[in-house]
DNA sequence: ACAAAAAATGAACGGTGTTCAATTTTTTTC
DNA sequence: GAAAAAAATTGAACACCGTTCATTTTTTGT
């Protein structure tokens, strides 16, 4: 009955702990004490702690999403820009849950985002492809097609090196700029292999 | 004694783990049982075994550093293509050793690569920037040095989704393909801004 | 050959995800 | 409203994990 409001009140106590520890910190004991619902409870709930994962990451998705549909502006070159600080700034204030996304491998399934990660994903990637659409008219749809998924999984590699603190300690290019100086380089180049073909 | 041999020997076992089955079964009761010697012994050997996989990882480093200074090529253009293509392959033969790379995360430590990895790494990107060096002299080094960076970082994010089936399920680009446009789009944007600054 | 030092051992500790018989709560039936 | 049936909740128990350390075995020095 109140099947709802125990998932609702599990997701957020598990929201908390990531966000001030880690999901290293997210067990399904640890859960259970700060929730204050037992253990079997959180199985009954979600089947497996990989599945509460799961769900959080979805989430993380989510939220960035609508951070993207915020952004709004004619120029399809301004629009990019802003996608991409858009996106610097959720990774680095969503650091956890970042982590989360692509650091957390499921333990019993194999090394892939599922069907639901995959759909929120391409519904960014569209946005980014409808901005290409009209900053590059001429270029071929399959190419376009190409060197939007390339740039995507770009900030997406990128990011997820942004979430551990091994760019920090490699490289001292600030994060932000990193973002930018990746597209900004890709755009021009794109744009001069625009007029190639 | 022995003590170099039963390291060798232990960490020879691990790499046939972690090549056939993936870090996942690499624990220190499995590698105790397929090399012979006791738990304890590893422990006695390595410390613990968050050092033992930084060992390896430092091993994978080396090895795809070693593949680099294979390349040897006049055309800066074209041996930054080479390094590419070396990359790239390189990551899908080391697969399982790649992902461990970016995928394990020190449990007592923090989330860094260790100074040692950070002397490996530095020397490949060192690699990369005398290409540049030669394929852009307009560049200030202050500019090539970071567009040097970002393009590594950029490979490195991407390599470290191929590791993963994440990009399998979701891009239907070939992966080799992945980097070569990358490498190249990028190239010719930062041709454009050399010729600007 | 024996004592001393060094190395190897594996049971034990506290943690993890997960299961499921036993309990508690809720719903249904009369 | 009480008894019976159904559903939900529980937490001890299982098999694993990394790690420790008293005990045993091996090696070394004399």
């Amino acid at each position: 009955m109140a099947r709802d409001y125990i998932q609702e009140n599990l997701i957020n106590t598990g929201r908390t702990i990531i966000k001030e520890k880690g999901v290293e910190f997210l067990t399904a004991r640890k859960l259970s004490e700060a929730s204050g619902y037992s253990v079997g409870t959180i199985y009954n709930q979600f089947g497996n702690m990989d599945n509460f994962i799961l769900i959080q990451n979805y989430l993380t998705l989510d939220s960035l999403y609508h951070r993207f549909l915020k952004v709004k502006t004619d120029s399809a070159y301004e629009r990019l820009n802003m996608y991409a600080s858009v996106f610097a700034e959720f990774v680095m204030e969503n650091r956890n849950f970042w982590f989360m996304v692509f650091n957390f491998h499921l333990k019993q399934s194999e090394r892939t985002f599922s069907i639901t990660y995959l759909r929120r994903i391409s519904t960014m990637v569209m946005l980014i492809e409808k901005s290409f659409k009209e900053l590059y008219p001429l270029l071929k749809s399959d190419k376009r097609h190409v060197s939007v998924q390339v740039l995507w999984i770009c900030l997406f590699g990128v990011s997820s090196l942004l979430t551990t603190s091994s760019l920090e300690s490699y490289s001292k290019v600030e994060q932000t700029k990193i973002c930018k100086f990746l597209l900004n380089t890709y755009l021009t180049g794109i744009k001069v292999l625009e007029k190639l073909v």
